[in-house]
DNA sequence: AATGAATGAGTTTTCATTCAT
DNA sequence: TATGAATGAAAACTCATTCAT
């Protein structure tokens, strides 16, 4: 009976109002809590319009996720110079992630909410991966030049993606001042932690 | 021990099957997607009876979150002996929680969506903080002793613990192999963070 | 997620109450036309009661089916005598099709709606043949001894059947009156039909 | 020839295609299931296209029912020769619904449902009457003649429309071949059915 | 005339919760 | 205590219809 998988988005103001509105609900209620009906008054439209732009609630929070996940991902790398060092380059994309996560909070805890919720579609899964693929090159080069840990580069990824989340938590949450000090402190121990 | 959340806990077997159902399908298939009757069903009881244990949803969700949330807390500290040194508290430490993440893992995926998806009940949220203490005393000994860096307790806490979830994540998605060798270099990235 | 195809009926008054209801609202307002509130408010109970009998609307509908089908092709032969003479034998089955219309209509305006509407699932399909196995073995008999025309059987019982249904019609629309005449024309006419 | 139902019949290539379009999903799925969506996409026009053509849904099926039934009476007469006997015109008109519902299925399969599912509007209600008026005409004749069974006419003509039905469904379902043994049994039924 | 987009008024479906037994 | 059955409230989803272009 239906013949396209994913809908045309039609009115691109109107399909970032509907993610706007996921993001602001689940960070706001929690992702279970929030009905297409809550979706639809927050995004200015009705209920039955968020049919015309996905087939079904499912497939409108997988579109979400996806726009949220490539938005993160690129921020992280948002001003980096090739040519700086490699301290440097680590650095600045330590503190993209810190900072997304602090500015885009709402998105931040969508995507943590829904990538645990749900089976992610395939297409959604595979994104991750290929977004971190720069990242990894970037540490694989920095163990060559014996800058960094001899250890499986994913543990090094990790490690600096991780500990910018628990630096962005705590104060996201107030337990940290969002000052010079937490980020000077927050990075020695990110690069304390990787380098050889 | 036990408030007056918990109705009728007579049958204990019966409690700890419907932790394990709860457990086992927001592992499978999302917090978000567990109802009361998948959770009678996999428990092997109707699910009015799940009220005769519970007075509410909630109630029930709450409960096996703080059941979860202590045993994993007491198993971060197992065989902790306050004796020996930092250095060897924290690796065991680590490694507890490392294997709790492994070894535990639907109740770690319980944890996770519970804390993100829904608002703690101030009880469970007070639970976190007093699980902790003990492990942030511990730190703030090593900053007395400068072993550890003079940064905020809290940071180191969150180093360590968010560092040794990365590294169990890594192996339980099979990126990494669960031998002595992840165990060291996941250790060593630890120690070098938080060390003065 | 679910388990059986098909629900255990629990209560038979209330099955019986909602096929009841179905029969009526299919025959006053059409079938497409009904909705499982309208079926639940006729059957005296709640909509989502419906749903502890049948897993879908389709589900519901479905089982009405069979269960009319079922009762329908049963009256054909009630008090048959098989030792009663060919034509005595066919003139009760004639008159029992005739009954049967006109004594359930609503049941009978539902089926004929039913089996046009949706494609009927096999069981469904399956059960009209069988049932009218033992109707074609007596017409089959009927032209071993000559009495009945040399013509594929499927056409014989078509013939019964479809001309007992036209004399059903009309006078449950009016055209007819219900009486030995209307009774006596129409057997005559289908025993000529069908005759050698 | 045209009233008010219809608004503006500009485009005859388009009404033909819609009504095509509702023959064939009412037939493929039935009635009940088919939309306004389905209808114009498979008739190639846009949904509100249809509003454009008539008043509302019921309008169109109206309209198009008004279409199939006449066309459908239309070829019931067709070369009928009011010279020629009583029995050949029979056969004639015999053959002609048994050809109508064997080539034209879909709309024949319209025709039942519509005619079931809906109270018809008035007009199209008085339209059966008037097109099977000449019919009636022609078997109060072979009864004057004395050649038919002096029964009520409405009778005879349920028969030979009821036969010719039951014969053309068998081969359509595949039951009976469409040879010309097939059309000689069946109107031999029909005949010795009607005949005094 | 033709249509893509939007929607209100419904429909089916789900599910936590209650209740009689 | 345990449960099968029932349900109200709310959720997802559908679709005929309207309207600006």
């Amino acid at each position: 009976m239906y013949d396209d998988l994913i809908m045309k988005p039609k009115d691109e103001k109107k399909v970032e109002a509907i993610a706007a509105a996921v993001y602001l609900l689940a960070a706001r209620h929690g992702l279970a809590a929030v009905t297409l009906a809550d979706i639809a008054r927050e995004a200015g439209v009705a209920t039955s319009t968020l049919y015309v732009y996905y087939k079904s609630r499912e497939d409108l929070l997988d579109d979400v996720y996806q726009k949220a996940k490539t938005a993160t991902v690129t921020r992280y790398s948002r001003n980096d110079d090739p040519a700086a060092s490699l301290k440097s380059r680590l650095r600045l994309i330590w503190n993209n992630i810190v900072d997304n996560r602090i500015e885009n909070q709402q998105q931040v805890a969508f995507l943590e909410q829904y990538y645990h919720s749900e089976y992610l579609s395939e297409t959604s899964c595979a994104l991750g991966q290929r977004m971190t693929a720069p990242f990894l090159e970037l540490l694989v080069g920095g163990q060559k030049s014996e800058q960094l840990k001899q250890v499986p580069p994913p543990l090094l990824a990790a490690t600096v993606m991780g500990l910018a989340k628990e630096t962005a938590v705590l104060v996201s949450r107030g337990h940290l001042p969002d000052d010079e000090d937490t980020r000077a402190s927050g990075f020695q121990i990110c690069w304390d932690a990787i380098r050889a």
